[in-house]
DNA sequence: CAGAATCCAGGCCGATACTG
DNA sequence: CAGTATCGGCCTGGATTCTG
């Protein structure tokens, strides 16, 4: 368990949920992940603004938090897909909340 | 329009959901808000991880985000009483997923 | 193609002390 | 009581370059 999950244990399961989905770009990997598998390649162009070291990083620790899981092709060029566990694809709900909300919040722009 | 905010803006609603939730405590001070409102000791007793500072800083954006409303009693000792707007309460259903996931992710802790 | 390596900046958050 | 002031650390995220 990462550390930041740790902290946010030991006030409130909403502040759990924020320090594993919270990280830049991350709900939006599991948007894309939620239509179909993606390579690596492809989810950077989904994730324009996101470099390839920070794409790494989030799907690195979406995997290890285990909603997201990466396959290697062993071949060359090099292929990687990745895709959601059950636990990614059980945030399903979430996401859709959550892009309804950002839309609407977006919509009544102060 | 805070400047994340925008830039979320460019890629999806889902991130800028994530822009404007993902501080630290603030889902959590939304939830102690939803029950009823608080003052600001209050909610730093139900937050006994947020400094004075840190408590300040994200109530003040929730505020500029049009989630929370301030309210200040000009009396002494000084009272000053936070609730949540119309916007904010709209974020009931998604707090009260992420409370459900967050708790399910502890549980299946690996 | 899918990253790893390196370097760097900013801000995000925290500890502590002080104030009307 | 409800903050502000000051300082600082570190982690996050970014730009660029390089590699099997």
């Amino acid at each position: 368990m990462r550390l930041p999950v740790e902290r946010a244990m030991q006030v409130c399961p909403v502040e759990v949920a924020v320090s594993v989905l919270g990280g830049a770009w991350k709900l939006t990997l599991v948007k894309c992940l939620l239509e179909r598998p993606h390579r690596f390649g492809e989810l950077g162009r989904r994730v324009p603004l996101a470099n390839t070291k920070t794409l790494t990083r989030q799907l690195r620790e979406l995997e290890q938090d285990g909603i997201v899981l990466r396959k290697v092709f062993e071949q060359v060029p090099p292929k990687v897909e990745y895709s959601l566990t059950e636990r990614g694809r059980s945030l399903a709900p979430l996401v859709a909340l959550m892009n309804e909300w950002g839309a609407a919040f977006v919509e009544t722009a102060q």
